[in-house]
RNA sequence: CGGGGUGUAGCGCAGACGGCUAGCGCGCCGCGUUUGGGACGCGGAGGUCGGCGGUUCAAGUCCGCCCACCCCGACCA
């Protein structure tokens, strides 16, 4: 990577992508094929996106607990439809400490087996319920086609598994997770999603009913960014998760989980980023102001680096990074931290210290129209204020974009047209699992979601043309 | 797993017709000059040429086998 300049997304959007990945630092290639090393600063980016949600986590009754990674074979095969759904993905463990096992154990690829099972042993009584349990962790998918975040063999996450005395309940749960979701994705992350259910072909394995949040990336291609399953009584069932009602009467638990992974980066770097690089919103950038000191003599250095320290007290509660490297100039800073995705610059030079200034860079708006020059006195709210409103110009820019790009053709004609020139449908739709592979068949576009909000009334499907209540969106995704 | 491609310094590449000490750019290390949008000079370090085997006086270079990775298809948070 000697070229100083990303390929720009318009030339080659996934190149774009992966290069940006790497020359960020945020992660790198591991040795094993669809692996990958999540490096410090992607990783902060990461615990940062931990904190947000666990504390919506926590806020809502949920505690965290850890499972193991190794779960017997058997287990997955006690749910028919989940078992389908996983097993070409699996990796599975058949030798142990050099000797063979008799039972094969299986990198967990999600964890409603194995918490299935302690929940029925832990679940006898309705006082018992409801259970609500997290927990951050990592698994396995043996996937064909890897990228960086958005698919590799192994990911980190949180899944969520909780029981419930009742069907309501458990549907509460999981529409209240779809909306931490949203919330955290909107008011967070800045990244537009619009929340809604799967199609039968889309939902998880296992699953009665699953719900998504779906994002738009900057090449148009969806991507579904956190889930959040009804799991009906199914894995009740399979597992034997009952409990005794107040009459006395054995019943079967309702249970629900929720995720989100590190996929959700791969949200971030692909609805933001420009051909400059990432642009990280403040909420979550792991560094949210830089500070390039500027100066040509010892007695320059001095009275800036005065400037600079005092400076960065003052900002003691944002994340700020004084980047003092000796060895680059100002301009390779610059060009560096905005690749970097850093939403704010600031720049101290001997002009500033005279006039008790700095000199502000916004990330989201390049060049003079976003540098600006403002007062040492009170920094700290000034820089307050810049990041709000660079947070909410990526939200409103995002979702801009966004609704620009979805569209409601009239007939499947100006459908295929559209998916064929990027962009996503907004349709009526009868729901029809073989309509819906038809249409996946003609243009690779897959039905992303029913979206929460609808409008109401009636229409006629896209595909059928029968009356339909429910409108749809379908798109090419990820 | 089917089709296509690539393996030469940390990264990107050249060398391919067998021939001497395997080059170039970027990066890296040292010294000096620089520093408000990707600095420059001088000096350096760094390679079992993906692996194994063969042909040959001689193999990055020719032949065979193997391995890895990338791209395109069938699966997916």
């Amino acid at each position: 990577m000697d070229e100083k300049k990303l390929t720009p997304r318009s030339e080659n959007y996934s190149e774009w992508y992966n290069q940006l990945v790497q020359r960020a630092e945020l992660a790198d290639y591991a040795p094993v094929r669809g692996c990958m090393v999540v490096r410090p600063y992607g990783w902060a980016l990461w615990e940062n996106i931990q904190n947000a949600l666990d504390t919506r986590f926590k806020a809502t009754g949920h505690v965290n607990a850890a499972f193991p990674l190794f779960i017997p074979m058997s287990f997955l095969e006690k749910e028919k439809e989940h078992v389908e759904g996983f097993s070409p993905e699996l990796a599975v463990v058949t030798i142990g400490g050099g000797s063979e096992l008799e039972e094969p154990l299986i990198v967990r690829p999600t964890s409603e087996t194995i918490i299935g099972h302690m929940y029925s042993k832990w679940i006898q009584s309705y006082r018992d319920l409801p259970v609500l349990i997290n927990q951050w962790g990592n698994v396995v998918r043996w996937e064909m086609r890897t990228r960086l975040f958005l698919r590799t063999l192994e990911f980190y996450w949180q899944e969520g598994h909780t029981a419930h005395a009742t069907a309501e309940e458990a549907e509460a749960e999981t529409l209240q997770m779809l909306n931490i979701y949203t919330d955290f994705a909107l008011n967070e992350a800045a990244v537009p999603v619009i929340p809604g259910r799967k199609s039968e072909t889309e939902k998880f394995a296992g699953a009665v009913r699953s719900y998504t949040i779906e994002a738009m990336m900057g090449d148009t291609k969806a991507l579904q960014s956190g889930t959040s399953h009804n799991l009906g009584q199914n894995f009740a069932k399979a597992f034997d998760i009952q409990y005794l009602d107040e009459n006395n009467t054995l019943q079967y638990c309702w249970t629900t989980s929720w995720g989100l992974s590190t996929r959700f980066i791969g949200a971030i770097i692909m609805t933001h980023g420009d051909d400059q690089g990432l642009i990280f919103p403040p909420r979550l950038a792991p560094i949210q102001v830089v500070i390039v000191p500027i100066f040509r003599n010892e007695e320059e250095q001095q009275k800036v680096m005065e400037t600079v320290d005092r400076i960065k007290a003052e900002l003691s509660q944002f994340r700020v990074k004084v980047d003092d490297r000796a060895e680059v100039t100002p301009g390779f800073k610059y060009n560096e931290w905005e690749m970097r995705g850093v939403p704010l610059r600031m720049e101290i030079g001997p002009k500033d210290v005279a006039k008790n200034s700095v000199a502000l860079a916004r990330r989201d708006i390049l060049g003079r129209e976003g540098k600006s020059f403002v007062a040492q006195e009170g920094i700290a709210q000034t820089v307050g204020e810049m990041l709000e409103t660079i947070q909410a110009n990526l939200l409103a820019k995002a979702t801009k974009f966004r609704d620009e790009h979805i569209f409601e053709p009239k007939n499947y004609d100006e459908f295929k047209d559209i998916i064929e020139n990027n962009g996503w449908c907004y349709v009526w739709w009868k729901p029809n699992s073989e309509n819906e592979a038809k249409i996946k068949e003609d243009t690779k576009a897959t039905l992303r979601c029913i979206p929460m909000e609808q409008p109401g009334g009636k229409g006629k499907c896209i595909f059928s043309g029968e009356e339909t209540t429910e409108k749809a969106y379908f798109a090419k995704a990820y």
